[in-house]
DNA sequence: CACTCGTGGAA
DNA sequence: TTTCCAAGAGT
């Protein structure tokens, strides 16, 4: 997508968006080139079984994002063509405020005003914006829009956002070589690294948890999660207790402790006891999953973790396979 | 409007 | 180790 070159592909220009959504482009570039490989046009992922898209963004996170990434190709594929404007993106799940108003710029060279993160840090210090984040949203984008220019909107955005995330970065931002430091009331109070202001987060509380990995024979058992909630339909290991969920085990079973696995997510911490057992009964839930048929990528980042303690063939053997506190407890 | 929803890299 | 946080959306 050359600058100022016409228009990009609103289809790749949509699946990068929603990839970036709270996502590092580092993160994302492999996912990327593996989606539009797997495939090239929307018409062709629109086709694609949920559970096969679930797995290729099994590690990315926020799985709502997989699951409505299907629906709007779907949508989009019963549409004929991605629509042109806004409001028509906007309609459409998983995309929103900021991502309709990018593939409206970016695909479609129409002057929407496109406010993501690294857009409000830039113009938070731009005009020494003192009030903290998120109450100045609505003066942010006030500001945005009135600075939106109607030539190349898409180079334009494209062009904050790099700003923000290269030179006018949310740490030490890079003022010495900023092209726009002339401008920028932030600056010239002394006060760019202190800005957006932001509201104190809350603490984030611990959960306990434990997840069952069973085998039978050359199988293991997994279970499809629901579509709503934490990790919503992912591939997953039955599991309770951390996520609202109080089901007893699985299966009927001697099952023993592998070791603990702490994870973080966004509004808590979590600290999930791995059980394995070799299963003798039929497992009440769950389906049993021929170990050349599984493999662990299409697993969430969490349930790769407890997975790492209990496969059959480490590759590698963890040199700790319980973490917490080796000191006291026995 | 406050809360839910992942993950991994950097400071 | 802890904290922050990255091209947000849905409810």
């Amino acid at each position: 997508m050359p600058p100022g070159q016409g228009r990009a592909d609103p289809y790749r220009v949509w699946l990068s968006e929603v990839m970036l959504q709270q996502t590092t482009v580092v993160a994302v570039k492999s996912y990327f080139e593996r989606f539009t490989q797997l495939w090239p046009t929307v018409q062709d992922l629109a086709a694609a079984p949920d559970d096969q898209v679930m797995a290729e963004w099994a590690g990315l996170g926020y799985y709502a994002r997989a699951r409505n990434l299907v629906a709007c190709a779907r949508a989009v594929a019963a549409l004929g063509q991605f629509p042109d404007t806004r409001e028509g993106l906007a309609a459409l799940p998983g995309i929103g405020p900021y991502t309709s108003a990018a593939i409206g710029a970016i695909a479609f060279d129409r002057p929407e005003t496109v406010v993501d993160g690294n857009v409000e840090r830039v113009i938070s210090r731009l005009h020494a914006l003192e009030e903290p984040l998120p109450a100045s949203k609505p003066e942010i984008y006030r500001l945005a829009a009135a600075q939106t220019p109607t030539l190349r909107p898409g180079d334009y955005a494209q062009a904050m956002m790099d700003l923000g995330a290269t030179i006018c970065t949310p740490r030490s931002p890079a003022c010495g070589i900023c092209p726009v430091i002339e401008f920028c009331q932030a600056r010239r109070l002394g006060i760019a690294a202190e800005l957006p202001r932001k509201m104190p987060k809350k603490a984030k509380p611990q959960r306990q948890g434990t997840v069952w990995i069973g085998f039978s024979g050359s199988s293991v058992l997994v279970e499809t999660r629901p579509d709503k909630g934490l990790l919503g339909g992912t591939l997953a290991f039955p599991s309770a207790g951390w996520d609202g969920s109080d089901l007893p085990p699985p299966a009927l079973a001697d099952w023993h402790e592998l070791g603990l696995v702490r994870h973080v997510f966004t509004h808590f911490a979590l600290d999930l006891t791995v059980m394995t057992a070799e299963l003798t009964l039929p497992p009440e839930r769950g389906r049993l999953v021929p170990l050349g048929e599984f493999s662990a990528t299409a697993l969430p980042g969490l349930m790769r973790k407890a997975w790492a303690l209990a496969r059959p063939n480490p590759a590698r053997p963890a040199t700790t396979r319980r973490h917490g506190k080796p000191t006291s407890e026995t």
